[in-house]
DNA sequence: AACGCTATCAACCGCGGTGTA
DNA sequence: TTACACCGCGGTTGATAGCGT
């Protein structure tokens, strides 16, 4: 069995130097299942020290029988240290619900606007609590529109065709016209069908009949939005209120990065979409690791 | 204590977009 | 231009912890 996977190694690397690339790993000798705490351990410490040039060396160097591509799993999903413990709190939990509502099923999309937490873990608490809770309100996880309701066949055909499956464009935590910081929905947009961001943002006006309720109490979904808590400033103070000019501390974001996308006059959703474009690379950490291991503390 | 069921989540799989030889 | 690998993503699976009977 050794001897076999020996000579498909070699095989295989005479094969590589005769095509393109390299193959990712070498499937005869990659190790499956769960991490070890060895392997762990091997992996942060190659990681930590020299970061990673590309996924598909870091198991070779690091001494690891496994995949370029399991390694960069678990670091991302487990090992990262600036990642975040625990369940989602009730913020994370609502943005996670209001991002979904506009991007749908895009777990990297919404991760990259919840620093610390990664795709893979709001798509498992989506799947185990969130849509759970959603159906216990009434509302369809799917749709994000109320489960009793029958979609209406005009309404759909109006939607936008690029609209991320076709569910986006109901609920009212739709937000390119909703002021995180204020709660209040901004009166020159209130009426627009589009906005600029035009490839994440979709018409939210009169396309459904849930929108356009004029009397939303029997609305599940309105009438969790207008709950105390969710009407409640400090709710929504928290991009503003973490202090001075780290105005989106409370989702880890630095002063830093939220600086480039974000500004005083522009305390929408919008920051959450350009923060999407920030692209989390440990390299960048390689070039001072103190400074990693510092900011990482702070989440 | 033993068993079965459910919930959770780490890890895998397969695909599509992109980069490279 | 073509073929193939890399990377990242979303869907799915499987192990196991927790709970009820």
């Amino acid at each position: 069995m050794e001897d076999r996977a020996v000579t498909e190694k070699l095989r295989s690397t005479a094969h590589i130097e005769l095509m393109g690339r390299k193959p990712c790993c070498d499937k005869f000798v990659v190790k499956k299942g769960p991490w070890t705490a060895e392997e762990d351990a091997k992996l942060v410490s190659f990681i930590l020290t020299n970061g990673h040039c590309c996924w598909r060396a870091v198991p070779k160097l690091a001494g690891l029988r496994r995949c370029g591509k399991s390694c960069r799993l678990r670091w991302t999903n487990y090992l990262r240290p600036d990642l975040k413990r625990g369940l989602l709190n009730e913020e994370e939990e609502k943005l996670v619900i209001d991002l979904h509502a506009r991007l749908g099923n895009r777990w990297s999309k919404i991760a990259s606007s919840l620093p610390g937490r990664t795709d893979n873990e709001i798509k498992n608490h989506w799947n185990t609590h969130i849509k759970k809770k959603l159906i216990k309100m009434g509302i369809d996880p799917i749709t994000h529109e109320p489960l009793h309701q029958e979609p209406d066949p005009i309404i759909i055909s109006q939607q936008m065709p690029h609209s991320p499956s076709n569910n986006n464009n109901n609920n009212c935590l739709n937000s390119d016209n909703f002021n995180y910081s204020t709660g209040q929905e901004s009166p020159e947009n209130a009426n627009n069908q589009t906005t600029s961001n035009d490839n994440l943002t979709f018409p939210r006006k009169n396309l459904t009949g849930f929108e356009t309720q004029k009397d939303d109490d029997d609305d599940p979904l309105m009438s969790c939005i207008q709950s105390e808590t969710f009407l409640d400033d400090a709710f929504w103070n928290f991009a503003t209120t973490s202090g001075g000019d780290q105005d989106y501390t409370a989702f880890g974001l630095s002063s830093s990065s939220s600086s480039s996308s974000s500004s005083s006059e522009d305390c929408n959703s919008t920051w959450l979409l350009d923060y999407n474009d920030f692209d989390f690379d440990l390299e960048c950490f390689n070039i001072d690791m103190s400074t990693f291991e510092v900011d990482a503390t702070i989440n």
